[in-house]
DNA sequence: CCTTAATTGGACTAATTTAGTCTTATTATA
DNA sequence: TATAATAAGACTAAATTAGTCCAATTAAGG
């Protein structure tokens, strides 16, 4: 039971813009050199948070990547789900053609709800709570 | 984010001898074609649970296996835990070296908790409570 | 305009993990 | 003693994940 290195890094990734001045754009070079995330692994995860509207980026010169929206407003859901590709506790929450078991099978259903609870929790967390939450703990609504 | 195959295939089982009745042994064999679960596949599994005290198992002509404990006192925990060896949502949370990034990272005291809330409900879940949860709909406590 | 500093997109590769199999040994019963 | 079962653990194949490389594009500065 893990997130993927691309979404663990991802969220690494956007905590590091969200900490900084909104002001300015980041070259991939600047920010895995300081999160230590290999500059051409965050490319891609850039590549795919631009694609769902995280993240603003700019070519050339004086380009790099900045946080298309507010920090309060975007939430880890938003982040996570992109990068995560294979949804699904289990196989039967993942693939469309019936399962053997699904007859007398209780499990699917937990699963479903269990997986739902998660992301809700990932749905109501913004960014910004994350941050303010590491300075003094947790407050959410 | 996903269960391991074993996991899966592991409450399955479970499942399985809890709607069966409990004066008989199930050989691996009549298992495996019941579910469809691939039957060397289904031995390794088993071998874990016996382990951690969930099945019985017995060798020999007439053997086979069943459930240690009555389904009212095995929690979703139990069977899923020792067969989902890589715990840990993200890296952090799982390798002893500390991250390069924990000094302003928020994220792993999130993903931990997170974390927990996941194994709280599979803590507070029993196999019965599945059962008769797919009957009529949920009730736990 | 030309050079340079940046991202894009996508093909590619290496490493790791997962899923599954096989084989030999052991045990219990008839 | 034959047979029907699990035990243990080495082994293998497939799939996934993590990461790299490269050619194309774009924007800014001189
Ligand atoms: S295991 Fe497939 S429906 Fe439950
Ligand atoms: S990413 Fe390592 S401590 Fe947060």
């Amino acid at each position: 039971m893990k997130l993927t290195q691309g979404a663990d890094y991802g969220m690494a990734a956007v905590l590091y813009l969200s900490q900084r001045s909104e002001d300015r754009r980041y070259s991939l070079d600047e920010i895995s050199r300081a999160t230590e995330i290999p500059e051409e692994f965050l490319r891609k995860i850039f590549q795919t948070l631009v694609k769902s509207g995280i993240i603003n980026s700019f070519k050339g010169r004086g380009g790099g990547v900045s946080l298309a929206r507010s920090a309060r407003d975007i939430t880890v859901a938003e982040v996570i789900k992109p990068l995560e590709e294979e949804m699904g506790l289990v196989r039967c929450l993942r693939e469309k053609e019936n399962c053997p078991r699904s007859s007398e099978c209780m499990a699917s259903n937990f699963w479903r709800k269990t997986q739902q609870n998660f992301f809700e929790i990932l749905n109501s967390t913004t960014i910004k709570d994350l941050i303010e939450g590491g300075k003094q703990n947790a407050r959410k609504g």
